[in-house]
DNA sequence: AACGCAGGCAACCGCGTCGAA
DNA sequence: TTTCGACGCGGTTGCCTGCGT
């Protein structure tokens, strides 16, 4: 419906740009504005379509776009906010200015993508490669009785499972209630949009002097008395796939937890979880919330939110979100930034060494898939 | 030097959405 | 409320270039 028609049935040209083509585009919506671009066209004395016109200002000509190799930090940048959003390539190009959305897909498909997928993760649902439906199967009535796991009927299924992938299951289980957690602060901060500004500033603030951080957070606990338990019902929605429905109360039950944690400006799992969990496995790693509140603070909306949490339902899969925050879930990058760690990167085999950082796995067990299947 | 192949990227296609009539 | 025009977006295509043989 109102497809625009088909620059072959208007007989107007197709194909790369001439830089005459190029310079009577430039010229023109530098006089004017490029207004309509149905008419643009015609009365810039091209014979090309407004699509066509449209596309090579925004993609090419537009004086704003940034040329180049993308920085590390756009890098980044790129596979949160995909973590996130998805293939959603204009809001991700609205957070990184100067590229748009078309140069962020290709570099995503052309180069983020398959270094993913060498180090085994999925680039769809940033998840290992692996069908982490069994082993949720294998986990989660463990994690229901609240007793430890079995280590030695695990063991018996060794040539399917190791303990190292089953770590890292538990790692990807404790990861997904991480990140509805963090949907779930952003819908608490939805939630108090009508509420005094200082509070708000508190939940959008990542760091501020302890007394006020103390002071805000009883107010902001006070407020959440009568909020509706939100994480309850996002953990329900994201996590039933895997879980049977006493799993999903089980979920429903730690979320108290999470939500806790939150205001503890800190993303652990529930105590009960990772208490068994580190007793069988060893511990488990303590995200800091960097991550979800700075780039929350700085590059979400309401709309990205809503769009957010559809795409997580939707995937049912495992969100490595708080997983992304770089310099702190790495023991080894504690007293370097992103950029001082990586600008020291200059080739490929440094990114891939970067991006296995980035996404905080045991990247070499897990490549090695076949030991398990 | 010639050829084939793969990667990268600009551009196109088609669908969805929005707003005006 | 329905229809239609226009635009935006995401997926896909195809050309160009670099590299290996």
């Amino acid at each position: 419906m109102g497809r625009a028609p088909c620059c072959d049935k208007n007989g107007l040209k197709k194909g790369p740009w001439t830089p005459e083509e190029d310079q009577k585009l430039i010229d023109y919506i530098q006089k004017h504005g490029h207004g309509s671009w149905r008419t643009l066209p015609k009365n810039a004395g091209l014979a090309r379509c407004g699509k066509s016109c449209r596309l090579r200002w925004t993609n090419y000509l537009r004086p704003d776009i940034k040329r180049g190799r993308f920085s590390f930090e756009e890098e980044e940048t790129i596979i949160q906010l995909h973590s996130i959003l998805g293939n959603k390539w204009s809001a991700i190009a609205a957070r990184l200015p100067g590229r748009t959305d078309n140069e962020i897909k290709n570099y995503w498909n052309t180069h983020i993508r398959k270094r993913l997928l060498r180090m085994g993760i999925d680039p769809v649902t940033h998840s290992p490669r692996l069908d982490l439906l069994d082993f949720s199967s294998l986990l989660a009535p463990s994690l229901y009785n609240q007793t430890q796991l079995d280590v030695s009927r695990l063991l018996g299924i060794e040539p399917l499972v190791n303990t190292e992938l089953l770590r890292i299951a538990t790692n990807l289980l404790t990861s997904q209630c991480q990140s509805s957690s963090m949907v779930n602060q952003r819908l608490q901060q939805q939630s108090l949009i009508s509420n005094p500004p200082q509070v708000q500033d508190h939940i959008l603030t990542t760091f501020q002097p302890p007394q006020q951080q103390q002071q805000q957070q009883q107010q902001q606990q006070q407020l959440q008395n009568s909020i509706p338990d939100i994480p309850a019902a996002i953990c329900t929605t994201s996590n039933a796939p895997f879980f049977g429905d006493q799993q999903s109360q089980l979920v429903q039950a730690n979320a108290g937890h999470f939500q806790a944690d939150v205001q503890a400006n800190t993303w652990q799992a529930s105590s009960h979880v990772q208490c068994d969990i580190q007793e069988t496995y060893g511990p488990l790693p303590t995200f800091n919330s960097q991550y979800p509140q700075q780039l929350i603070s700085q590059h979400f909306s309401a709309d990205d939110y809503n769009q957010a949490i559809q795409i997580q339902n939707n995937n049912h899969g495992f969100d490595f979100s708080p997983v992304l925050s770089t310099t702190t879930s790495s023991p080894t990058q504690l007293n370097s930034s992103p950029s001082t760690y990586i600008n020291s990167c200059s080739t490929e085999d440094d990114r891939d060494s970067y991006s296995s950082n980035l996404f905080n796995f045991q990247i070499p067990d897990l490549l090695d898939v076949s030991e398990f299947l």
